[in-house]
DNA sequence: AACGCCACTCGTGGTACCGG
DNA sequence: CCGGTACCACGAGTGGCGTT
């Protein structure tokens, strides 16, 4: 009976659409039955019917609503796998941070070459901003115009106490201008021996730098090589300790922070709370809460330990930070003295290399020497076989394709005349050998010549 | 005057401090 | 894990100084 009011329900996705549409249909057709009250039973039996279809229909419903819902569950089951090898994958690239963090505490009792430069480089501007403003020769010179400005600002603004700045600059700036080259010499003169000496410095300075970036470089082999031996030993320990947790060194020496008003008073109440057998996190919470309720008045004789605590913990820091000056103040004089001894290892370096420098000039200077004091009329040697033929081949072949590169060409050339039968080489062989024999008459001569000469 | 540089300030976010 | 406080590092903004 049921079957056939059931059109083809064991299909899922069709079937579960058509199900949604058999739904509405029910909920829209609900006026069958309250009509059946009103009319006579005879309709009963096939009321009977419809409610039997009905009841079916809804049972297949059910079954694909809960087909439904396993596939949702079936989904959900899935999704929360997802997220649990995602959490997996995060506490991995957790672990994996933490060994990078690890990594950033890699302190090797040097620094190599690189990125010591750019350390140095960067201490380096600072030291030479602060020299700048420490010393007065490392200082750039005031031009004469500012040098005469200091001079005359004090004058100019007694003759007009009312200028400010800028027109006091706009007079001085006209004064300036209408003075004569004369009056400005003096503040010229000043200007040039300043600049003469400021010169000097950053040329010293430079050379220093110069000096000092030699011995750099000679250093930076040798740092590499011990910095990598360094970097393995710590891989090494860092993976041995991998699982204690590393907290930053921290100097013993420095004074505690203060405890403040609540941890005095949550530092009071702990004992008594813990009795009470209260978990750690309990007695925090509590603490906290009792902390807020507690009136001003009975909050104070904390504030005053927590106040007392400060005081205490301010004079030791400042004892502390005295002494720390004074280390760093001694640390940074021994710092001065080996930098004062590079630099002399490092001039010792440059002088050695400048050197080496002037004699590879010198050799070459007289190598040069050497040439010119050849007598351009002297005559020369004359081409061999190979060479004219190298010279005909290569017309021809940069004539047959241009943009043939020389080295190419070169190759050609060799390959072609290595190819060559014996009785083309005669050819050239007989130029040559004309030539070396034009060669020696003219050699003869020329001898024959500066023999003359010299003996006059 | 115009420009660059430097020191300083201020706000913000993060952390250490204590206890088991 | 919790509380209040102080400190630190850092970036952005700003005033002042030095140089040309």
């Amino acid at each position: 009976m049921a079957t056939n009011a059931d059109p083809a329900p064991t299909k899922k996705p069709r079937n579960s659409r058509k199900a949604l549409k058999q739904k509405n249909e029910l909920v829209e057709t609900p006026p069958s039955p309250v009509s059946v009250k009103g009319k006579s039973a005879k309709s009963f039996e096939q009321d009977l019917m419809e409610m039997q279809t009905m009841l079916e229909k809804m049972k297949i419903e059910k079954d694909k609503t809960e087909e439904l819902l396993k596939e949702k569950d079936e989904i959900l089951r899935k999704k929360e796998e997802e997220l649990e090898t995602r959490d997996a994958e995060q506490e991995k690239l957790k672990v994996e941070l933490k060994k990078l963090q690890k990594m950033k505490e890699f302190k090797p009792n040097m620094t190599f070459a690189c990125g010591q430069s750019s350390l140095t480089q960067a201490e380096q501007e600072k030291a030479n901003k602060k020299k700048k403003k420490d010393c007065p020769e490392t200082k750039r010179p005031s031009s004469s115009y500012v040098l005469w400005c200091k001079d005359q600002w004090t004058e100019v603004k007694k003759e007009n106490p009312e200028a400010d700045f800028k027109e006091t600059s706009n007079i001085l700036g006209a004064k300036w201008k209408s003075l004569s080259a004369e009056d400005k010499k003096p503040y010229e003169e000043r200007y040039q021996v300043e600049k003469e000496a400021y010169l000097q410095v950053i040329a010293k300075e430079k050379r220093e730098k110069e000096a000092m970036k030699l011995l750099e470089d000679d250093q930076k082999q040798r740092t590499a090589m011990e910095l990598l031996d360094q970097y393995l030993n710590f891989v090494q320990e860092a993976e041995q300790d991998n699982k204690k947790k590393n907290k930053k060194e921290k100097d013993p020496l420095k004074p505690k922070h203060p405890v403040s008003a609540f941890l005095v008073y949550a530092n009071e109440r702990r004992a008594a709370l813990r009795e009470e057998n209260k978990s750690v996190v309990e007695v925090a919470k509590i603490t906290g809460e009792e902390w807020k309720n507690l009136s001003d008045k009975k909050k104070a004789p904390y504030e005053k330990v927590a106040k007392k605590n400060k005081e205490t913990y301010l004079q030791a820091m400042e004892e502390y930070k005295r002494t720390k000056e004074e280390e760093a103040l001694s640390q940074k004089k021994e710092e001065e003295e080996l930098l004062k001894l590079h630099k002399q290892e490092a001039l010792q370096m440059l002088k050695k290399k400048e050197k080496t420098d002037n004699l590879i000039k010198k050799e070459k200077a007289t190598k040069k020497k050497k040439n010119e004091n050849v007598d351009p009329n002297k005559p020369k040697k004359p081409a061999s076989s190979y060479f004219l033929f190298s010279k005909d081949e290569r017309k021809k072949l940069t004539e047959e394709r241009p943009g043939t590169n020389n080295a190419t060409v070169t190759a050609l050339i060799s390959l072609k005349w290595k190819e060559l039968s014996e009785e083309e080489k005669q050819v050239y062989n007989g130029k040559a050998a004309k030539l070396m024999e034009a060669y020696k008459k003219e050699v003869e001569a020329y001898n024959k010549k500066s023999a003359a000469t010299t003996s006059s």
